[in-house]
DNA sequence: ATAGGCACCTGGTGGC
DNA sequence: TGCCACCAGGTGCCTA
């Protein structure tokens, strides 16, 4: 579920009810996900005004009138669970604890906030606002694929004499924020680009063509997302599940979407994860 | 620096 | 029904 424009779907959904709200509570339900929470979270979190929730990457940062941003990743299963909102958008009811049930956020307008995360691939930390890009987790990452810096010549350039799969190398969070396994696989099918190609052997006007189709893919898929928010009125208030049509993405064996293309959608493993490519088109 | 593999953790699915 | 192997949207860390 979460690669960015999951991400995305999830802030966007949380920010009536957080943006603006104070957390009049937390309960944290464990000591942990990926790695321990930091010293007092709970209690540097209560009484707190959410100012404003931005994404960055794959992570939503909620800016807290106390200076700090609570940082959050959803790891591979993590989800947001919103009830009880005054507003009405989405359920009305506070659905029973569920298992994995780990941090609740109860804000001053009657939101509950749920953080469920299975498999606790997710994080949380807290970190000073004016530095969070220092963060380290933040660091090293590239530029978002919205932002300015996202370019061709970027593209270009830090992938340039580079050995390794273009699969592998747009998975790289340092090369262009945001990518993961499904959406590097739909960008690789309509930028045609095969993706066990070397990245640094594919002709520069190629790799330029994936600039905008990187952030066409991406932005389909955050319109299916918002466009899927809206049910949710009658839903549970789970957010970040929407259906998206995908070109390749599990879809080993079906036909390609191509015209005039009869092949069927192959499969293979690199670095341990499933690439869906179709091999008439993509070479 | 770069590339590849492992680890973390739970749940769902399909085969026997 | 039970057991088991395999798969899953991420990414930090370790090793050559």
């Amino acid at each position: 579920m979460p690669e960015l424009p999951e991400v995305e779907t999830v802030r966007r959904g949380l920010v009536p009810v957080m943006e603006g709200a104070v957390i009049a509570q937390a309960d944290v339900n464990r000591p942990d996900l990926r790695w321990p929470f930091p010293q007092g979270m709970a209690a540097r979190l209560t009484g707190q005004q959410v100012l404003r929730l931005r994404r960055r990457s794959k992570y939503i940062l909620a800016d807290l009138a106390s200076g700090e941003s609570l940082l959050i990743h959803l790891g591979m299963s993590g989800r947001m669970l919103i009830s009880g909102d005054p507003l009405g958008q989405f359920v009305h009811d506070h659905p029973p604890a569920e298992k994995h049930d780990h941090v609740v956020f109860h804000m001053d307008n009657g939101a509950r906030v749920t953080f469920n995360d299975p498999r606790r691939f997710g994080a949380m930390d807290l970190l000073d606002t004016a530095t969070a890009d220092q963060h380290k987790l933040l660091a090293a990452i590239g530029p978002e694929p919205f932002g300015n810096d996202f370019h061709e010549t970027h593209l270009i350039a830090v992938l340039k004499g580079r050995n390794t799969p273009i699969k592998s190398a747009l998975l790289d969070q340092r090369i262009v924020a945001g990518l993961g396994n499904i959406y590097v696989c739909e960008a690789l099918y309509r930028a045609r680009i095969h993706p066990a190609r070397k990245a640094g052997r594919i002709a520069t006007a190629r790799i330029a063509a994936l600039v905008p189709i990187i952030r066409e893919v991406l932005s389909d898929a955050i319109e299916a997302g918002g466009s899927s928010l809206r049910d949710f009125r009658q839903a549970d208030g789970e957010l970040g599940y929407f259906q998206h049509r995908f070109d390749v993405y599990g879809r080993e064996g079906a036909p390609c979407h191509s015209e005039d293309c009869s092949a069927q959608i192959a499969r293979i493993v690199q670095s341990g994860r499933s690439s869906f490519y179709c091999s008439q088109c993509q070479r």
